[in-house]
DNA sequence: CACGAGCATGACAACGATGTCCACCATTTC
DNA sequence: GAAATGGTGGACATCGTTGTCATGCTCGTG
């Protein structure tokens, strides 16, 4: 064993990072027998085991996954991509903090990006994580339908979606139930006394808005109140589009005497535009999903609250044991979203 | 050239995700031409290279790129890890936002973690990262010195650092103006008039929360006027807690006329502390770091507003300017923030 | 017509690690 | 005392890819 005293020179001379190989010459030991102290393998005596490990901290050998992956038989990564419609939305950010949490405890690095609803952009994604060799990928499906992605799944890769239902193509999935949420918010509208309840979401390609749309839709029918065209709106992809869309319904002949806003954004939307009309105190509104602040407006905002932290984790639980058993029978897992009365939403007609 | 009709049937026919073997027997060329194409290397005839193409999509092979790495000379993995206090912090998700649009035009995955405030952590993820052979690492310094980098830096990874400089590190760095953002904070307050503005920020092991009160100080300091130890409060870690920082203060003999609150989450409860004893009209409020809905609160809240998507975006340029030369000198960038008037800036005192 | 230049192509080793398998040694057992 | 046993360590091939170098071909030129 050559036997050098300052353990920083050592490192500093060699030319770059230590192999096992720099490991082994330096423990006097053979390459395997490093490979099996770094991968706690039995079977290696305690004193050769304190040798390795003497080596490995002076060399401060750093053991290469990338290479370790190539060989090993369950080529495995541990790591997971994520693709989401936005990493800084604080809803999506919210999922991908739940997932971490999970994945974190089982030592799995997590990719993360943003699809920013750009179709191209999601094959992009699922194709530069597929070279990477992730083990899983957790989704918001952008592309109107993914069968493409049977191939990747051929190939071992474990399919989680979240938030949104996959088209075209069975796999695990988490959502909220958008259309009982949306039932419930427009429901505590109507049980208001309100008759003109406006609806202002995005538009027919995403999944979740359109569920919501249904939502309204039932709850209205419930009531048998009739839905006037003219209060809807589907073209909200924004928070200042929302603010707009807002404005012309209020301007209009027959403007609303309540406003169920369909996503975080769009209610941030029409809380600005209600209070540029001074109308913050007379119209009423619920907005599905909570957001920041919502409880220091004024009024409070009434929501139907999701729970992004808890999709993550699910997905990412989901995602581990496809991975354990990829026979597993695939599966949709609803997470409740629940009313948080706050003010905005309990204003009475007529005010 | 072995030519099956149906591509679908060549693709499930394969045990596993085909290699550039497989398409070099189905092209009938030979494995390195494969590569040849596959890294648009010159010197290829264009009859090869058409039939190659024509290989590797009806096979659906995907490059894989952990293998590519180990052989490359560079080592490049074209991936980064970005450690940030919280994924779901706003402003750590708008730098990390930042940084995903530089790294997406150069084809590069981004790795992002919480670290949450805790030093094993950054160590863990940090070895994590470069398990993984990362190119660079962005990150949020926690623990005390990062002095132990330098064996990573050694081994060829780059570093940069987001939000605070490192200590006994040397490197290239992205910071917000602190110290001068909440001199312009403080100062704004004392031109109102006031006298009693108290300070409400993190302990002193946050660097920022540091320079922030510095500029605290120093403004005080420029305008003449004493601080009051009692107005003084540098225990806010959370929204909750500053929101019981401030009620201590606000029911204290002799509470503040104006308040600077040093971070977003503490602006927050601040806001929250304000409402809870109506005094939101009657004591000025200046917040560091914008956050979302400040414009649409009772009063609007004045803030000195933070670029954190530049900053995430110059993070990620300072990366590659060192990637592609490594024997850069190290700088400091300093983003500057702006002072966002929007009325609980500019209470009176006395009211 | 022979020869070297120049180009396209392929054979082979290597990146850093692990799976397989065999050799070795100290025991234990007959 | 010899053989069987069980626990250890090491040689070697291999994962999917790229760097190096040799080969064979075409072509222009003396």
């Amino acid at each position: 064993m050559t036997t050098l005293s300052n353990p920083d020179t050592i490192a500093a001379t060699l030319r770059s990072r230590p192999t096992m190989r720099d490991v082994a010459a330096l423990a006097g030991v053979s390459l395997k027998t490093v490979s099996r102290v770094v991968n706690r393998e039995p079977g290696v005596s305690g004193d050769l085991i304190a040798k390795v490990e003497r080596a490995t901290s002076q060399l401060d050998y750093r053991h290469d996954l990338t290479a370790s992956n190539l060989r090993r038989a369950d080529r495995k990564t541990s790591t997971f991509g994520l693709i989401i419609e936005d990493v800084s939305n604080p809803f999506f950010s919210a999922v991908h903090r739940g997932i971490e949490e999970v994945a974190r405890e089982r030592g799995v690095a997590v990719f993360a990006a943003s699809v920013d609803e750009s179709p191209e952009r999601e094959r992009d994604l699922v194709v530069a994580f597929s070279q990477r060799r992730v083990d899983a990928i957790i989704m918001t499906p952008t592309v109107r339908e993914q069968s493409y992605l049977a191939y990747e799944r051929r190939g071992g890769l474990v399919l989680v979606f979240v938030d949104r239902e996959p088209r075209g193509f069975d796999a695990d999935c988490v959502v909220t139930d958008n259309a009982a949420g949306a039932e419930t918010a427009t429901a505590h509208l109507l049980a208001q006394g309100h008759e003109l309840v406006a609806f202002v979401g995005d538009d027919e390609t995403i999944t979740t808005a359109n569920q919501r749309y249904f939502g309204y839709e039932r709850a209205m029918a419930s009531a048998g109140t009739s839905i006037r065209p003219e209060l809807v709106s589907r073209e909200a992809h924004t928070t200042p589009a929302a603010t707009r869309e807002v404005l012309a319904l209020l301007d209009a002949p027959t403007p609303p005497t309540a406003i169920f806003a369909a996503q975080n954004l769009i209610t941030m939307g029409a809380v600005r535009a209600l209070q540029m009309r001074g109308l913050q105190h007379s119209v009423a509104l619920v907005g599905f999903d909570d957001f920041s602040m919502a409880d220091a407006l004024d009024p409070a905002v009434t929501v139907v609250a999701q729970d992004p932290r808890e999709i993550g984790r699910r997905a990412a639980q989901l995602a581990f044991a496809r991975i354990e058993d990829p026979d597993l029978a695939t599966s949709v897992h609803v997470v409740p979203s629940s009313l948080i009365t706050r003010g905005s939403g309990e204003i009475p007609p007529g005010r």
